[in-house]
DNA sequence: TTTTGAGTTGTTCGA
DNA sequence: GTCGAACAACTCAAA
């Protein structure tokens, strides 16, 4: 077997059991690993996915042997120069089938070639690629549930074992440091593909058993947490399907897995979809955006709505770079159709500062909120930020966790201390505005636009 | 070809 | 207090 020096460029796929790319290149010869700091991302990834990144990293370098070879710059030059560094034939990657990350690998594809080298791609960070589940007709689904039944008839693959690789990088081959994590104040889990695993064991042993009913309570842990690992690669998804069964809450879990794969899909076949409407009809459709509509949103950010389950999950993914999924669609709900505010600027606040932050599931779920996306939610499908808090956290223990002015709050008035005959309590404040009434203002929106 | 029923996550109102 | 209806329009799959 000829032995060709070959490089693994690493980008959402930081893991090394059950990775095609590195399974193609260790098949070639021995292996630059390669990790690009391109300033491209690093403009757009807010300080904790940074930081996340930066701990994923060093423990995947750490998994090789110290070897990553870490590049910073535009990738159509950086990758192709490490290449002909090496002497590398072929350069391995994962498929991105996101917007950028597709555009960029044809340059850096084209720069490749044009030096008599190849990009290979294997894989992708999804159980089955995005475009490749379609209709009889070959075109897209746009409703979730006929896309979930054909792509679990479609199946995946069993996971690879990881290849014996012969690495060559560091120190014989010249690297930049590795990022170094910045600052931020947001308390972020432990990042590596050992510590992924770890958490896929303790959920599929744990929580698990209860996910079907726990998963909407941001009370107790009743999520897998497991969105990070999945957004960097150190976990994928096709590792979890093949160790799930068929009872109720492993068939809820795999259909979670099930929209991120939908998400990935319908951005791969509607690539402007990740900032615009992807239903064109909604561009009608009033928004606020004013100077008082910029203030609105100030406060939205900060936690400070007056709502204590939003202002407890806008304080969240400030703490922690993760908020719950279904206070996700209460703080949503309450920015698009309280606030009347456009969905991008919530998505862009998700963005820059959640560690899952994913643009495929972030836009598409906010869109779906929006009443914007494929298959979204009826546009009269309000939520009450009081009901939800009632139904979700009917102790108040998310509330006081997040919400320390309620911390000493008794009973149900948590949920509307406005409402409470002992006053709001010191320190907090009156609702920013009254839901029934923007409820019936966005109600009348709506209005102006259905029906085109 | 046409028709029909179903479709992640909700709320309010009136009987 | 509980319960069913109403709140659109459109996509998709099956009949």
């Amino acid at each position: 077997m000829s032995r060709t020096p070959t490089a693994l460029w690493f980008r959402r796929d930081l893991r090394l059991a059950d990775h095609p790319a590195l399974s193609a290149a260790t098949a070639d010869g021995p292996v630059t690993p390669l990790f690009v700091l391109d300033p491209v991302f690093l403009s757009r990834a807010g300080a904790p996915r940074l930081a996340f990144l930066s701990s994923g990293l060093a423990a995947l370098d750490e998994a090789m042997g110290g070897a990553l070879v870490v590049r910073t710059g535009d990738p159509a030059t950086v990758v192709p120069a490490l290449a002909a560094e090496v002497g590398a034939r072929d350069v391995h990657a994962t498929a991105d089938f996101g917007p950028y990350g597709h555009r960029r690998d044809r340059s850096v594809a084209a720069a490749l070639e044009a030096d008599a080298r190849s990009l290979v791609l294997s894989g992708s960070p999804y159980a089955t690629d995005p475009g490749s589940v379609t209709k009889d007709d070959g075109s897209p689904y746009a409703v979730f549930t006929p896309f979930s039944k054909v792509w679990r008839a479609v199946g995946w693959p069993t996971p690879l074992p990881e290849p014996q690789t012969e690495w060559r990088g560091r120190p014989e081959i010249g690297s930049d440091p590795l990022p170094s994590r910045p600052a931020t104040d947001a308390e972020l889990p432990p990042a590596g593909e050992e510590t992924a695993h770890a958490a896929w064991e303790a959920f599929a042993s744990g929580a698990l058993a209860r996910y079907a009913s726990a998963r909407d309570r941001p009370d107790v842990a009743g999520t897998s947490g497991l969105s990070p690992y999945l957004r960097f690669g150190m976990l994928h998804p096709r590792q979890l399907l093949n160790e799930l069964g068929g009872s109720k809450s492993e068939r809820v879990f795999v259909t979670e897995l099930a929209w991120r794969e939908f998400y990935a899909d319908v951005l791969h076949h509607h690539p402007r979809s990740g900032w615009e409407n992807l239903n064109r009809r909604m561009d009608a459709m009033p928004v606020d955006t004013g100077s008082d509509a910029r203030r609105r949103f100030e406060v939205w950010q900060r936690g400070e709505t007056g709502y204590p389950l939003v202002d407890a999950g806008m304080r969240q993914l400030l703490a922690r770079g993760w908020m719950h999924n279904r206070i996700r669609m209460v703080v949503a709900s309450f920015l698009v159709k309280d606030l009347h505010l456009p969905w991008q600027w919530g998505a862009r606040h998700f963005m820059a500062h959640l560690v899952d932050g994913d643009l495929a599931s972030n836009s598409h779920g906010w869109q779906w909120t929006a009443g914007t996306g494929t298959d979204a939610a009826p546009y009269f499908r309000i939520f009450n930020p009081v009901t939800q808090s009632t139904r979700f956290d009917p102790d108040g223990v998310y509330i006081r966790r997040w919400v320390p002015e309620l911390a000493h709050v008794d009973g149900n008035d948590v949920h509307a201390p406005w409402e409470s005959k002992r006053g709001i309590p010191l320190g907090y404040r009156p609702p920013m505005v009254d839901h029934r009434e923007e409820r019936a203002e966005s109600l009348r929106r709506y209005g102006l636009v259905k029906g085109r």
